[in-house]
DNA sequence: TAGTGGTCTAGACCACGGC
DNA sequence: CCGTGGTCTAGACCACTAC
């Protein structure tokens, strides 16, 4: 099935649901990552392709489309659209959870739950979620584990009003994505991070068994769900020893104006 | 001009060069950034946009698509699009020289300059350039200032082929990136970063004017091109005191399977 | 049933690059 | 000149939501 360019490949299949564009982007994509088309060389044309797949080049185009957006081939007017070599890491830092980052790594995370509460929020954790001074927050915290190893104690708060049963449904040692999703439907879509250093303190050593006035990373997060509300603020120190962040900055396609 | 909904918005200009659906992407997000519209309120159906603006429905889809995917609005089929009230910081992380970065934080960048020669790599950067052992590169070593404040030691190592005449004209107290674009017609698309924390060093802390031992950021990063040929290799160590990342994480839209 | 977004078509014209 | 990607049209049908 590999390796051999086929002239007259396999049909695509009009009748799986699956659109047209998604299934186009997903052979190339294979044919890509399976090395039979190699970095620089050129794609066929979106007419010749078009031709090929027996689809309009307006949707052979939208599944191009998808391919430069993710960096892995660029197009040229004029010249053509080339393999950019670019590869599509899995570990490149999206909003995550714990549990998840953990897995992804390929280590078995779990957690000790140092609190967990209904309280009125700080100041900080107020501004940040946007909340009156009425209104509450779960206050979660933890030390996190990966392989048996502490990596870092987290505090984590969530506004009341917007999973009010966590308290009787939630397993805190569990993941709270997950559960998130799972009970409330809850799916956060961005996240916005600070990173700082700082050394550990008396208690942050103690819970992380490392010594005093080690460096640590420290985290500020606020997490947003699609339509902009803020639904979780996040403290965290990590271990500076055991723990790295590692990013994948893309050059903003600068197609906007950003009126300040 | 401003504040009022207008049936009849002024048409838009077909002869100017500016794709329509770059003018119609502008317009909505002017009308969002002035508060116009409003977190949570709908944007008009996409058949009302296109009748209004007097395009077909899939040039405002364009459009509309864009949008999404700087995530300002959101789609829900059957509903309509909707505001998200996620805002386009203009701070957040993307490939940026220290020069830019600086200067988008608005505060004025220079930089000493320790070391500027042509040398054989060590083998980490052999290897994240993908050299050949008998390949050179540049390498420049510089102690970066905001506001006359030392904010980090950087070494930065580029292939001699990339950039030949390097040393002959670029002045290594200026912005690299700019001479990179200026006169090589280069620019770093993607830039992958492992950022981890440490101790600053006795050399670093005179640098940095900084007591040793004190908490640093340490950069390890790899800059690519377009065609995802390696550019750069740099390793920094920035102080923890007066240096923060800002990042924002945006949940990957899970379109496509990711073989191995 | 009516309105919405999502996909798709079969063309068209343009700008650009290389010959 | 021709082939390329980029934009655009005027429709079509579908899936989904809400009433």
């Amino acid at each position: 099935m590999n390796g051999m360019k086929r002239p007259h490949p396999s049909p695509l299949d009009r009748r799986s649901g699956i659109p047209l564009y998604r299934q186009i982007q997903q052979r190339l994509l294979e044919q890509i990552q399976s090395g039979e088309l190699r970095q620089g060389e050129p794609l066929p044309s979106i007419q010749r392709i078009a031709a090929l797949m027996g689809v309009s080049q307006m949707t052979v185009r939208q599944a191009v489309k998808s391919l430069c957006d993710l960096g892995v081939i660029y197009s040229r007017q004029g010249k053509g659209t080339f393999i950019s070599g670019i590869k599509m890491e899995r570990d490149f830092r999206q909003v995550l959870s714990f549990t998840e980052e953990m897995k992804v790594r390929g280590a078995t995370p779990h957690s000790e739950v140092l609190s967990f509460q209904i309280q009125m929020p700080n100041q900080e954790t107020r501004e940040a979620l946007g909340l009156g001074d009425k209104d509450k927050v779960f206050c979660l915290r933890r030390v996190r584990y990966a392989d048996s190893l502490p990596m870092g104690v987290e505090t984590s708060c969530l506004p009341v009003h917007l999973c009010p049963n966590l308290m009787e449904t939630y397993d805190p040692a569990t993941s709270l994505y997950e559960e998130l999703a799972e009970q409330y439907g809850i799916q956060v879509t961005v996240t916005d991070e600070v990173i700082e250093v700082g050394k550990a303190s008396a208690e942050e050593a103690r819970l992380l068994q490392i010594v005093p006035k080690s460096p640590i990373f420290l985290f500020t997060r606020v997490s947003y769900l699609e339509n902009g509300m803020p639904a979780e603020h996040v403290k965290s120190s990590y271990q500076g020893d055991r723990y790295r962040v590692v990013n994948r900055l893309m050059r903003a396609k600068r197609e906007l104006a950003i009126s300040s």
